[in-house]
RNA sequence: GAGGUCGUAGCUCAACGGUAGAGCACCGGGCUGUGGCCCCGGGAGUUGCGGGUUCGAGUCCCGUCGACCUCCCCA
């Protein structure tokens, strides 16, 4: 093979295709009912956009993003998340004037220089949703509740064991006491160096608290005899936290607080949460978010606080059809044409053109060959398509204004005038046969 | 970025270091106004790529590219 896709770039052929974008609708199905409206945002961004915004110590911008020189020497970067676009479009565009809250979304594709493997690509699709406009916990667990909402909408109805998604939350605090955890944290942990594996060692200079999030069972245990972060919370934050699990409580959704629960993106405060899913693996996060009061301002723009979260597509749907095969196929089917045009003879293929324009704007979906073979080799054609319908046109139809319609499923056969065909279309594809 | 498993026809996979094969799919015919089933035939490959060892490499070795799994990271 000469030529191969990138390494983590994917094609998406017609029947994979069809899966993502059945998900893109739920979800903008979902974002629309709650007032989110829709954006787009460049795919790339000038580099220090995410280096301010994300933060110059994270693994993301320093060892993941594509980043490159463009013919004017300028340092631009393939967007790795969607946040930081948004805000600088929010700023740039002066949204804050907009009436609040703001509520957008976007959907498309993010870059990543990572290691492929299961659920995670160099390029893969994000449902990027943003808040902005309000501290209320009113708002952030309806957040949560959407987020869980277009999640679990393809599972709705259906015989499957419960909630395949797990909603974990914790706060990080706020910049009046998180320093004073951190602080806590670097003391204790300078002490007891030695517990802890080579990386986190360097994060305790550069980020402690992702020393948290550290999935070694030395780490691990090591933090396991520290205080939680809990404990450091102030007044205000503790009161924000209570507020939102009492809230998740009364409009009964699951979840777990889980105090380890950190962020790769410096921009986070107060609430954060993930949502994973069963049966993914190591790359289990399908949705990630919370809050990011100031970053606006630390971009220089309005201080409006903010909220949001991000779906990864590829991992929803490797959930979703894991769990929903029969879904899956069903959307397959819907790939395949529902009327099949066979004519035979000139006459027949010239008269068709018109026939075949005029059931599309009736909104068939319709294939139609008018190659000279066998009336035996197109109806092999016809059955390969997956069509309900063919729609014979010969001489024998010809001569009396009319077509054969087939059902291709049960073989039954009727021969309709034109002037009746597209009433009978109808009432055969919604009675399912022609009777 | 590190470790592991693996790359053979469009797909799924065979082939002890000794002539690259099967099933499915594809194309044609049996069957020129009727598809699915059946029968017959056909096209298909620089064995991911590049080196090396060997009389001889799909097979062994090295490198490289890619997929998957774990670490890492994250959606």
């Amino acid at each position: 093979m000469k030529f191969q896709a990138v390494r983590g770039f994917k094609d998406w052929l017609p029947e994979e295709f069809i899966r993502y974008h059945y998900l893109i609708e739920v979800a903008r199905k979902h974002l629309r009912r709650a007032n989110f409206k829709e954006i787009k945002l460049p795919i790339l961004e000038k580099t220090e956009l995410f280096v301010r915004s994300i933060g110059e110590v994270t693994d993301i911008v320093q060892k993941e993003t594509y980043s490159f020189q463009d013919r004017n020497q300028e340092w631009l970067t393939l967007r790795p998340e969607a946040t930081a676009g948004i805000c600088r479009m929010f700023i740039e565009q002066g949204l804050h004037v907009r009436p609040k809250p703001i509520k957008i979304f976007t959907i498309g594709p993010m870059f990543r220089h990572e290691r492929p493997q299961k659920g995670r690509l160099r390029e893969f699709y994000q449902i990027d949703v943003e808040f902005f406009g309000n501290l209320s916990p009113y708002h952030e667990v309806e957040l949560l509740e959407l987020a869980l909402t277009i999640l679990n909408d393809p599972f709705q109805g259906r015989e499957v064991e419960k909630n395949p998604f797990i909603l974990e939350i914790n706060s990080l605090g706020c910049p009046e006491c998180r320093p004073t955890y951190r602080s806590y944290l670097v003391e204790a942990l300078s002490g007891a160096k030695e517990d802890l594996c080579k990386t986190c060692q360097d994060r305790l200079l550069r980020n402690p608290l992702r020393i948290l999030d550290c999935k070694e069972p030395l780490c691990r245990e090591t933090v396991g005899a520290l205080k939680p972060i809990s404990d450091f919370w102030c007044n205000t934050c503790r009161a924000h936290f209570e507020a939102i699990r009492e809230l998740l409580e009364l409009r009964r959704l699951p979840y777990v607080v889980n105090p380890l629960l950190v962020r790769g993106l410096d921009y986070y405060v107060r609430t954060i949460f993930e949502i994973k899913g069963e049966g993914l693996g190591a790359q289990d996060t399908v949705c990630a978010g919370g809050r990011y009061d100031y970053l606006l301002r630390e971009l220089g723009g309005p201080d409006i606080p903010a909220t949001g979260f991000a779906i990864g597509l590829e991992r929803w749907a490797l959930v979703v059809y894991q769990k929903n095969e029969d879904l899956g196929r069903h959307l397959e089917k819907t790939l395949n044409p529902e009327l099949f045009f066979i004519p035979l003879g000139e006459e027949a293929r010239r008269k068709g053109l018109k026939l075949v324009k005029d059931l599309r704007d009736s909104g068939y979906q319709v294939e139609a060959l008018y190659e000279e073979r066998s009336l035996k080799a197109l109806m092999r054609e016809a059955d390969k398509s997956g069509a309900k319908l063919a729609l014979i046109l010969g001489s024998e139809e010809l001569e009396k204004e009319a077509i054969l319609v087939k059902d291709l499923k049960t073989g039954t056969q009727k021969v309709i005038s034109l002037s009746q065909l597209k009433n009978f279309i109808e009432e055969v594809l919604r009675s399912e046969n022609i009777s």
